[in-house]
DNA sequence: AAATGAAACAACCGCTTTTTT
DNA sequence: TAAAAAAGCGGTTGTTTCATT
């Protein structure tokens, strides 16, 4: 017997998102929560299967995201991740706040790959395309590291040094920088080797950790009443959304708080890495 | 100003993994 | 322990936006 489809595909809307779907969604996860995904469409009074809702809460509309493109230093974190872990989005992105693996994904796709294959690094094994061409690309790390400093006024408007950023980014998980140092975005050649060290790789091994929910999470509780959502919720119920066709207006949240790369719920940081989930 | 192509990104699909019964 | 349900993940596609001619 075969798995149920995630939803009946009959009478189920597909396609862009409205405003008006948006702010449902919105409203009601914010004052119910998500038990169970399958659930949401229909309590919230959504023509969508659960797992497009599910997407759509995860990719675009959580208060916790990042917009925008990401910095040279967060794309260096994903190459260095990308290095050890290869196509394990999720995971990526779980070490960059704020962040979604579709984002990440998609970003990967469309600049990082070929920035290193202009480089004549193979997006893949992040080696040399060919080494004999390409002998100061002994990692990617190296190359790729020299590249982003040299690089431009991108790199040095936003920038503390990229070292500096992973280091908060690996800190704020509890990740100990001086176990990282030789390990993330250093400019040594030795962190991307794809020999089978993997399982004693400090930065491995704690990419590899999960930082398991227990359930018991406060934020699990969203909508236990003392959650700071109100500026939110009534944000996104308001007539006067400045709904435009877009969700423009969600940036604004980071604009109160609520977008930086974590949300503050009772005293408690949420950001991507535990997933945000209400 | 219009047409065309490239780039970017949101969303979907199908498979895998995890959880529940 | 097995089966079913639900959630998660990664690959891919479709649409929109931007740049160039």
């Amino acid at each position: 017997m075969g798995r149920q489809p995630c939803c009946d595909k009959l009478g189920v809307k597909r396609g862009p998102w409205t405003a008006e779907e948006d702010r449902k969604l919105i409203n009601f996860i914010l004052s119910n929560g998500h038990c169970c995904w399958r659930a949401v469409p229909k309590l919230a009074g959504l023509l969508r299967c659960g797992k497009s809702c599910r997407l759509r809460w995860t990719n675009y509309l959580r208060p916790d995201l990042k917009r925008g493109l990401l910095t040279d230093a967060e794309e260096q974190v994903v190459i260095d991740l990308h290095a050890k872990l290869g196509n394990r989005w999720s995971k990526i992105a779980a070490k960059l706040p704020g962040r979604t693996d579709n984002e990440i994904k998609n970003h990967w796709n469309t600049h990082i790959k070929k920035k290193l294959i202009k480089m004549g690094i193979d997006p893949v094994t992040h080696e040399p395309l060919d080494r004999k061409t390409s002998s100061p690309a002994t990692t990617s790390h190296s190359v790729v590291t020299a590249d982003s400093t040299s690089k431009s006024d991108e790199a040095t408007k936003q920038q503390s040094p990229a070292s500096d950023v992973v280091r908060d980014v690996l800190a704020a998980d509890g990740f100990s920088p001086t176990e990282s140092s030789t390990n993330t975005v250093s400019t040594g050649g030795s962190s991307s080797s794809s020999g089978g060290s993997h399982d004693q790789d400090p930065l491995v091994k704690w990419l590899l950790e999960e930082d398991p929910p227990t359930g018991d999470e406060p934020w699990l509780d969203f909508t236990a009443g003392s959650v700071d959502v109100d500026e939110f919720s009534s944000i996104a119920a308001g007539p006067e959304l400045p709904w435009d066709g877009a969700t423009d207006w969600l940036l604004d949240y980071q604009d109160f708080g609520l977008g930086d790369s974590s949300l503050v719920v009772d005293g408690y940081m949420i950001n991507s890495s535990n997933g945000a989930k209400f």
